[in-house]
DNA sequence: CGCGTCATTGATGTGCATCAAGTGGTGTGG
DNA sequence: CCACACCACTTGATGCACATCAATGACGCG
């Protein structure tokens, strides 16, 4: 949490996320429906959630690396919206909601900086909608694997070498596509010299060939 | 903005929203990449949101009605991320979201209330996520209607009956999906006797079996 | 009245789902 | 250490849902 902060701000901030949690592999962080106490920052691993409608179906709804925030959703209805499960051993902070708000009701820049919080997870959920409602199945994975390297590489990583940490069917389940079609995809890619696939070992080759996949709906005229 | 407060807070609230702005239909409310100085609550009328990539390709995000909220996407980079179109002469309330931050630091409860409409915000992202990513296209349609009905009658409306102030491709950019396959699905419904349609006006017959469509995929064994 | 916008309906095409078979990597127990 | 099972993944063949293309019809507004 970088902001402009005196130091008995930041301790008190401190406290506040005193508390951690360790995730295992596979393990839920919280279930959809489970009571609403604290928001998640993920220290270390990679997570995803997904939502689920009353007759089952289910749905990836985004991925989440160190850095990032989870439970946002919970907020409203003071119950979890969906499910977080651990895709790697991970560990995050604990922040009880409540603590939140009453230290924000004093410390103007961390009110601040949970709005922006909340409403860059609408961003992004936009941009997932987007995503959805009109591009095409290889517009999606080019546009899903820049997004992911970009997000990486402002944690310091590769910009062109990244391990995926999810399967192929979770990462359809997130683009509205079947595993078949993300897989034909990859090759697609492959073939073409975009990228190198190994497992989920990926390397990008031609970042700017995947830039143009996404903006390539036929636009003729 | 129903919630327990004091008469004086009350009345620094009122000021907070004293500002009022007609709009007419067609016109925009903001358009997207404008700065971000307010939010606004809908008093009148009906808004659709629309989000745009770079290269021209848009999709409708959400449609608003009376008593929602429209541009908490805008906090997170200080300017606009989609725009906002009246569908109709509508008329909201400007609020000017650092008056809001500056309320909610004293009065808890309105700083509550902030988090959740953006909390809400997002859960219902979640949803049409959901539908973009799993659903057929009269499932579709059928989860929109369904949505649309319970939000005006939760406004005093009538649970069956609708103006639809929108354009068959504006729901189909919603929904994902082209004007034609609107419209073929609004056909199909009216001649199983679900709906009865004629041009804007809507009728739901019933309403169970639009239930049962939003929740039929193939889920046999 | 005539024009533009919006909607309906039919014919055809295509992108992705579905079904199905096979491969390779990983982990487990003999 | 190998045999086996299992899972994730790849690749091919087929089918279907929706897009696309095209023609016509219904309003509403200047």
């Amino acid at each position: 949490m970088p902001m402009g902060l005196s130091d008995q701000d930041l301790d008190r901030i401190d406290q506040l996320v005193a508390s951690r949690k360790k995730i295992k592999k596979g393990d839920f962080l919280f279930h959809s429906g489970a009571p609403f106490k604290s928001i998640y920052a993920i220290r270390t691993g990679f997570f995803k959630t997904s939502v689920t409608t009353e007759d089952g179906r289910d749905q990836v709804s985004g991925f989440q690396m160190a850095g990032e925030i989870i439970g946002l959703d919970g907020i409203v209805n003071d119950h979890h919206a969906c499910d977080a499960i651990a895709l790697e051993d991970a560990e995050v902070c604990v922040m009880p909601f409540d603590k939140i708000e009453q230290l924000s009701l004093e410390v103007k820049s961390l009110q601040h900086h949970v709005h922006k919080m909340m409403s860059r997870e609408i961003v992004r959920e936009n941009s997932v909608i987007l995503l959805l409602g009109s591009m095409k199945a290889e517009e999606r994975l080019a546009a899903f694997l820049l997004n992911l390297v970009q997000r990486l590489h402002a944690r310091g990583f590769s910009q062109t070498e990244l391990v995926l940490r999810m399967t192929r069917e979770e990462i359809g389940s997130f683009l509205g596509l079947k595993l078949e079609t993300v897989s034909r995809a990859f090759s697609k890619f492959a073939e073409d010299g975009i990228i190198d696939v190994k497992q989920r070992n990926l390397k990008i080759m031609k970042p700017d060939a995947l830039k143009l996949i996404v903006n390539s709906q036929d636009k003729c005229i």
